[in-house]
DNA sequence: CATTATAGTTAGCCGACGCTTACTTGTCAA
DNA sequence: TTGACAAGTAAGCGTCGGCTAACTATAATG
């Protein structure tokens, strides 16, 4: 019953569009991510059930503090990733799209060296 | 019908143990992989109709040119994701773990990146 | 020679995760 | 008030890629 590389995109998605409005609708994030409304209602529907999603008053999607926490974890990995392929010299765009693929898959061992070589050698020198 | 990451896994696997002996069976593959034998038949059978696998006259299993390349290619991109990691402090059993699982992943324009970082840092400092 | 172990294959199941089609529900304007 | 559109959901399909069970074929062994 964990998240899986779907399931995390969606969160991650939602964590996205919630920082530039709080009125964020399923179908916000189905067009976000290039994917149908019944794919993101089931995906959804399942991370409610993992209680990391829930739906507000006004019927819109916001995380829970689970789910917040989850995201921003994934979110960083995002940038960090995106941060260390812009530093060997790779086009930003180029690093994000890679960044967004692999986030779901390293260890936190290799996260942490990762974040310690941008400490380190900071950004995009 | 191009090959997706469970091909290039059984690719590198066959690469890998080829290097070892030439006396490679589906078999070894599974054993491996952890995987069934029912898995590697049906995954090297579509191996075989894209052209990069083939059994000699003996049975066993070897790459044809083509799979070569390709297999070589997604070697390549392994090693060189683990010396990366190695390069960044990671525990080299934990780099080649987290190299197998995102080396499917990556623009071809970040890897030379990555390639070029190492050709200009070296190897494990 | 008969038995048994090993390798490979076939058939079919299952979960993950896309999709379309079509229904429901709610809002808004004629 | 009604008709239309937009959002959400239900039902069900397809592909990928694991799996087990069971069959076949070949090799080794008593």
């Amino acid at each position: 019953m964990t998240v899986r590389e779907s399931g995390e995109m969606y969160l991650e998605t939602l964590y996205i569009l919630s920082q530039k409005t709080s009125a964020v609708r399923g179908i916000d994030i189905g067009t976000h991510m290039g994917f149908s409304k019944p794919s993101v209602s089931r995906a959804i529907g399942l991370l409610k059930t993992q209680g990391l999603v829930q739906s507000n008053e006004q019927g819109y999607l916001e995380l829970t503090e689970a789910g917040r926490e989850k995201a921003a974890r994934i979110y960083e990995r995002h940038t960090l990733l995106t941060q260390l392929f812009i530093n060997l010299g790779v086009q930003e765009s180029v690093a994000a799209e890679d960044a967004c693929r692999i986030e779901h898959y390293l260890s936190e061992e290799t996260f942490e060296a990762i974040k310690e070589h941008i400490r380190r050698y900071g950004q995009k020198p």
